[in-house]
DNA sequence: GTCTATAGGCAGATAGAC
DNA sequence: GTCTATCTGCCTATAGAC
């Protein structure tokens, strides 16, 4: 039986997802090299291309990574079974928390390079906001069902003003440094979107 | 007396910041060059370095002619003299404009790109956002003190709220070259947040 | 898997002629 | 004001040794 070293020391690859991650988050798509995170990671740019055939490939893989995570996270919100304000209020938490370390949501960051972007991740990034989206909009739909939450239109279009107000709000509390600017803005959203 | 031409053809420095404009609001800061500038406009690189000294410049100058616009237009919605919604809905109106044409806002572009750019367009950026966020704010107020509107917290955070629903909803509609969800989300966000 | 070395191109910027 | 020519440096990517 092969031992599984415990995951003491990340491989190269997932090294440089965390740090591409960060630096995409932080400075965009096109605001950072292979040269950065190879320098970051320790290892030369030759390596980075054996893990990855080019930059398309590392920021695909990167999308899919957040992907995966940010459907556990949905997912991990649905299981905790609050109330339908409840979990959009744990939804916003995880944007605060990405704020919190400095960082734009990766896919929000992504959106403003988008005309840019290889068609790969565009169509990946589109993912990305569809599923979101499914997701929000099935909370919402739930919480009127339920009798939790009163909304004034269709859920899909209360799905979509708090995805871009939480994504904006990010967008404009990120040069301030001010977590406290973007959960201000968050809770205004939330609060009056959502009517009891 | 100077004879001054009609304004038929515009100089090379107006025609750059023209071309600079669409490229940063498509593209991001750091997702064109001077050599794409130059292309366009129809000189060479060292034509535009006449003009702005370098990149750097050619950045703010482009923020202040941008930010001079909005408060021309923040003026001149005051002017019309609606109620508060009337003027909120022209606020909003003026991103959908924007929108249209397959851009972001320039600021909210430039604040994606916020850590890659020098210092004094960050400056200059910041002022950007303090004084829409202060109008905002002023109308807001307003709209309360007369009657018109009625809101759940402080006229700033609901200001804050309606500049990032605004800027993140034209961040997440422009991928899906959909004005339609722009506008369905911005309704939500004012309809919501201003109750009568 | 990781390296050295290098290709080939494009970035922003400058000197100096006209 | 605009040009040609050029510099220097960084970019993505590849070949080939270990």
């Amino acid at each position: 039986m092969t031992r599984i070293p415990a995951k003491v020391s990340q491989d190269t690859r997932e090294k440089a997802l965390d740090v591409a991650e960060r630096l995409v988050q932080t400075r965009g798509y096109n605001g950072f090299s292979y040269a950065d995170v190879a320098a970051e990671v320790g290892v030369t740019k030759a390596t980075l291309h054996y893990h990855f055939a080019g930059k398309r490939e590392l920021g695909t893989a990167l999308i899919d990574r957040y992907s995966a995570r940010f459907v556990g996270r949905m997912s991990h919100i649905d299981d905790a079974r609050g109330d339908a304000r409840q979990k959009l209020l744990a939804f916003a938490g995880i944007y605060g928390d990405v704020l919190r370390e400095g960082r734009m949501c990766l896919c929000g960051m992504l959106a403003a390079d988008f005309e840019t972007l290889p068609e790969s991740m565009q169509a990946e990034l589109l993912r990305f906001f569809d599923e979101t989206h499914a997701w929000l909009t099935k909370v919402v739909a739930e919480g009127v069902e339920g009798g939790d939450l009163r909304i004034a239109g269709a859920p899909e279009e209360v799905a979509q003003a708090i995805l871009g107000g939480l994504e904006g709000a990010m967008l404009v509390a990120r040069p301030y440094r001010d977590v406290a600017r973007f959960e201000a803005a968050a809770r205004q959203l939330l609060a009056s979107l959502l009517a009891s």
